[in-house]
DNA sequence: CCAAATACTTTGAGTTGTCAAGTATTGGAT
DNA sequence: ATCCAATACTTGACAACTCAAAGTATTTGG
């Protein structure tokens, strides 16, 4: 029964392994893409968070980034200084501030999202297994640990 | 067509943003292990790359870590402050410098592995999930892109 | 023997991250 | 109505991380 236990130990090291790896690739094949937009992974992550039809605010933000709400102000700083997001106060709640994307933002995160889906590797897989995996994933993700 | 065309990029970008989410779910789990082992996760991830068997330069560890030589040094001196480490020049090539796990290193990075794995989500599905997860991730991996 | 390549380090500048303190606003309890 | 605590964001200080360019030492090839 050891040796069962050791197998399943190294099996889900090896998984974890392949996750952490393709993310390592899908990150570096991303980077052609964010130089051409002038984007730090990090920025281009926090551009992502911001969906359109549900603009958050900055804690909502710094929540879905996993990152102190001092960090979104430094990063939303640079994003505002391209001229990617727009900063307003909450008429219904004037301590919080709406971080909402321009018309230049979104063009960017639609390029974003554009280069995502067709340079990753996942899009090589079958859509059969593409399910599969997503099945896999969803259910693993939706575990509580 | 189109339509299903449409379905296809939707299903690759829900894979990705699974993975991203599993990755970000296991670093958050792993954060209380590096807490009590007062290392970082960009330090964790290069003591993980040291493999005992195969001492790697500080070039070769660059490589794996995705990063330029110089961030290495960096992370390097900080090891060595901690103990985790050694740097020798390579007898053989005496330009190269070898990075060796001390026995603290080794220790530390046993106690990484063991939390890795007992926290994982992945160690809550089912083992047959566990290798068709595996088998799906590493033909992604492997491919080209 | 010498020029080019290789391996690492150093320095400088910018980003990312945490923490603590500060300002403004809100909400609830008295 | 007032006041205290909680909330939302910003600021400042400092450490960690990152790359690019320049510098040193060593090796290799012509």
């Amino acid at each position: 029964m050891a040796e069962r236990a050791d197998a399943d130990e190294s099996l889900v090291y090896e998984v974890l392994d392949l996750v952490f790896t393709l993310t390592d690739q899908t990150n570096a094949l991303l980077a052609d893409t964010l130089g051409d937009l002038e984007l730090t992974s990090v920025q281009a992550k926090a551009l992502w968070q911001i969906e359109p039809s549900a603009a958050p605010t900055m804690r909502r933000l710094a929540a879905s980034l996993h990152c102190d709400p001092s960090t979104v102000t430094f990063i939303a700083d640079r994003l505002q200084d391209k001229d990617l997001i727009t900063r307003e106060s909450d008429p219904a709640n004037r301590r919080a501030k709406i971080v909402t994307l321009t018309e230049r933002g979104l063009a960017t995160r639609r390029r974003l999202a554009t280069a995502m889906v067709t340079k990753s590797q996942v899009s090589q897989l079958s859509p059969a297994e593409q399910r599969q995996l997503k099945r896999l994933l969803a259910k693993a993700v939706h575990t509580t640990g």
